[in-house]
DNA sequence: TTGTACGCGTTATCAA
DNA sequence: TTGATAACGCGTACAA
């Protein structure tokens, strides 16, 4: 592999010379570029962005920490991240952590390692020491899916518990009265916590008593969705209703319910969180509290970027987030909504 | 940032002495160990691997190009991926190239000027210069999903003219005869080529005739394969039966089929491709051919450390796919299958 | 068991 | 406009 001395030597100019027509070709002569770059194809050079790294100490580098590349969700933030670095020349660096903190720890501390210039992390644990030293060095990070009121970290995320009170309304005004939720578990993310929050506020506001048998925590998979509304089908009173925190519990209790004998959404109308991608494509169409997954990754690239270019401030993002009524939910059986 | 000559100083002994207390320990008198570990932690010092590849020419790291990570069978597949690179503390660049080709050629460039020590691309142009030129290089890499035959290339696939076959032989075992299919794009990858001459084979070897009037080539998104459907049931002749040649194609096609008034799976039986992890989630459950690609993704990952660090041979691999009935397909109506 | 000294490929500073 | 050269942080012969 040729360097900028092999075609520096061949083209008889200095180290320097060649690497101006890489990064300033202006501030050369023509002449002398055209013999550099004719040197260049000549001996097939190859630009070693790692060793500029070393010398500019950036490796236009970031590092992105997701829970878990297939949930979709995920994956769209995670195309947003991209579609913005790229656009920056920014390669980016990915990550799982399966919701395991010690998984996150030891990414952050091998994508330091390797000099990214920032960090985007969907974290785990928002208590976790690792995340205050990083505050403590002033190393730059973006948290993503994570709204932190004020301090001096930066996030993009949306209210959760807003989110999980707009579900449960939605659910009320139908005239539903026992509205049970399938929650991601809460030691994995405190997304899913508040938005049981919002949940029981919400209930508690519209006068309808906390019952803490209606709640399942589950991890977030199909098959988790699934076994947990059937679960509380068994109950000695049964819900009509079922907030799930995401779109993959929610398809999993569409099939746990079928399964039970039950036709949707007459016999039980389901609310899942994010408004995945083939949300609206599901039988019956889920309502949904969408998240703008895509969107969010965006922000949370160009925030970390700015960061690292001009030190700024951190800033903390709340997007929007939405109720979207499709099929999946209808009055309650027997009590009349606000439609009734 | 303090470095190992910090560490060193502090420690009263030389950067050769904290190096060996990194990267062999053993090789260091335990008190001495002990002395750097201590001015390690005193001036928070962090190891640089960027450092350590400009000195090795190995950064740990390599790229993965994959069409986007929003198709949830990419996303598998670099799970795959990043799995095994985690356990082998190798770090993975991801990169989207849209199924466009420049992208993949600008990203492949991208990567290398990066020193990834190899690639893995699930490539949109099998036949592209740059694949060549990787060649030639003898740049280590590993096409994804995608299986060439012999030459010198490393690949791991599956038999995508069997899975075509598989899937219409189906299809035609149940009494279909008007089968169509709705195909992604020829021009952005040559699976779905390769799974149309499974099902064009299949039609005549069963003594159908090909009728090309029942292929819709589309864009792999939802909407694509809903209006594909709608289109093909507009016919003269309408199909009785389709085979999407993935299942977000298929997925579209049950709601256009539905939005055109069918019932399914009676009116209009369907298979798809890739068993998507909430293919049988769908309603009707989705009858499909199914794609390991978390394994895939693992095996690439695999072959491509092997051929980095022995220089191994190029291996192609295929892997295993197989035909998967659920519900989405029966009986052809009027006319009586296999099963009637 | 430990230390010295050089090299890796590039940028940046200063001088010409 | 160009060249000479130090510097970046680490690994590794080789020497002690």
């Amino acid at each position: 592999m040729s360097t900028i001395l092999d075609v520096a030597r061949l083209a008889g100019v200095s180290t320097a010379t060649v690497s101006r027509v890489i990064n300033s070709p202006d501030s050369v002569r023509e002449k002398t570029r055209e013999k550099v770059i004719l040197a260049m194809v000549k001996c097939n050079y190859k630009y070693n962005a790692l060793a500029r790294g070393f010398v500019t100490k950036k490796s236009n580098t970031i590092g992105l920490i997701i829970p878990t590349i297939s949930n979709s969700v995920f994956a769209e933030s995670t195309l947003g991240v991209q579609e913005y670095a790229d656009q920056k020349n920014i390669k980016v660096i990915l990550g799982n952590s399966y919701y395991k903190y010690s998984q996150e720890e030891n990414l952050i501390k091998v994508l330091r390692e390797s000099q990214v210039d920032g960090l985007i992390i969907t974290t785990t644990n928002l208590k976790g020491e690792i995340l205050k030293s990083l505050v403590d060095e002033k190393f730059p990070f973006v948290l993503l899916f994570s709204t932190v009121k004020g301090g001096p970290v930066s996030a993009v995320g949306i209210d959760n518990y807003r989110g999980g009170y707009l579900a449960t309304e939605h659910l009320i005004s139908l005239g539903h009265k026992r509205i049970c939720m399938v929650a991601g578990n809460f030691s994995m993310t405190d997304r899913s916590f508040h938005r049981w929050h919002g949940y029981k506020k919400c209930l508690r506001n519209d006068g309808i008593l906390y019952d803490k048998e209606l709640l399942v925590q589950t991890d977030y998979s199909l098959s988790g969705g699934r076994d947990s509304i059937k679960k509380l089908l068994t109950l000695p009173s049964p819900p009509t209703a079922v907030f799930c925190s995401n779109d993959y519990l929610a398809l999993g209790a569409m099939k746990g319910a079928r399964e039970a004998g039950l036709n949707l959404p007459e016999d039980l109308s389901i609310v899942g969180f994010d408004d995945m991608q083939t949300a609206s494509y599901m039988v019956p169409a889920l309502t949904t509290i969408r998240q703008p997954a895509y969107e969010m990754g965006q922000r949370a690239a160009k925030l970390l970027l700015e960061m690292i270019e001009k030190k700024s401030k951190p800033v903390q993002e709340m997007m929007d987030s939405s109720l979207i009524v499709r099929e999946s939910t209808t009055i309650a059986p027997g009590g009349a909504g606000e439609l009734g």
